[in-house]
DNA sequence: TTTGCCCTGTTAAAATATTAACAAAAAGCG
DNA sequence: CGCTTTTTGTTAATATTTTAACAGGGCAAA
């Protein structure tokens, strides 16, 4: 395997989760279109990205669900796990901290980070919420690769800096504003006002054709 | 113009940003590769999209700040306006509430609504939090377009039923799980696992390469 | 004026991503 | 057994998105 597609990525991250709830649910098997079903896709195209990581289902009993799983696993985790943080205990940091807490074995939440110096000292779903002071120190110490920027725009162009500075390996940037990182650091940045904006776009353009 | 592409739209919505932020700046004229450089995008990607929507610039001074922030409005905005409001009062609720706070003038937040009887009834950035008894009621009543779904992935099925319902024009949906909603309405969905997911593999197969 | 530079607008090419099409294999059934 | 149904794996075709290429216009400096 040797190069596979941002939207294959994807998509196997969300074949994972559903997977996941199939074996909770006691199910061994799974076809193509069911999978299909739960997402938003074709059938096709599960089939199309499973060619792609290598796996072969059976033939009249679809996909064995735990190997499946097994198999995104071994593509899409790190094997000695990655350490992720938070920057900026926001509200949009929280609802992050907690919809993380304790679901991947492969990421850990190790830190967060928070200028207000209420927040810093504290433990938010169990995880330490540190001063900015300390945002290169713990990096390097706890070993953090990964940084979620939860930040206030006005400051997202220099935590980013910091964070590339101090080591880290990937950034996914939630602020509104795009900042800038060598090319030896993955950025992943998302807008939700232009997500919004988008929905009422179309919302728009649907009433007028 | 005839059919903008998704790409493109987000882009104008990003643009329609930066370019405020220069109007606040005293700037009257930009070259695209200004605004590339401010997006992660090229020059060319700036103009084409802008052949697009048929804004045509000045050739030695750039595009006309003003004018092009009118166009990007004239495009994606809906003329008379359309009402939002976010289903469930979580820390990620109160974030979108946040960011929202008076920046659009297109696009306006009327209410929200929360399962808990003690956020029900209360205001959150101004804006009325109902409970879910009301929320049929109060979609009609307030002619609400668009919903933000940040409900718990168990009642986000249900949520989306009721919405649709209710005869919401699109849903943003920022829960984990995928819904369906029937073809006449937009739908967006996002989800921040998968988002992690991804920086992971490829902070993972950085480092491989 | 003329040369050179730096822009834009647009068409052409390349890269990505999705969808269609279909052979082949297993299972059930008459 | 042969026929039908179902489902996979894969290749081919289509659609979408990005990138490259380049003509042409205006300004500035020589």
């Amino acid at each position: 395997m040797k190069h596979l597609p941002h939207k294959t990525i994807e998509r196997l991250s969300q074949y994972r989760r559903a997977l996941l709830l199939c074996l909770a649910n006691g199910k061994t098997h799974i076809f193509s279109h069911e999978l299909a079903k739960m997402q938003h896709i074709t059938a096709v195209q599960v089939r199309r990205d499973l060619m792609l990581i290598g796996y072969t289902g059976t033939l009249r009993k679809g996909y064995n669900v735990k190997e499946l799983i097994d198999l995104i696993g071994n593509i899409i985790d790190c094997e000695e796990g990655l350490n992720v943080a938070v920057i900026g205990m926001g509200n949009l940091g929280h609802a992050l901290m907690n919809y993380f807490k304790g679901k991947r074995t492969k990421l850990s939440m190790k830190a967060s980070f928070d200028t207000n110096p209420e927040k810093a000292g504290k433990s938010y779903s169990g995880i330490p919420c540190y001063s900015f002071d300390k945002l290169e120190s713990k990096i390097k110490e706890e070993n953090i690769h990964i940084g979620i920027m939860t930040v206030p725009a006005d400051s997202a162009t220099d935590v980013a800096e910091r964070l590339v500075n101090a080591g880290i390996k990937g950034i996914l940037n939630y602020t509104p504003k795009s900042v800038n990182v060598p090319k030896h650091v993955y950025l992943e940045e998302y807008d939700m006002i232009t997500s919004l904006e988008k929905v009422a776009f179309f919302v728009k353009t649907n009433g007028e054709e």
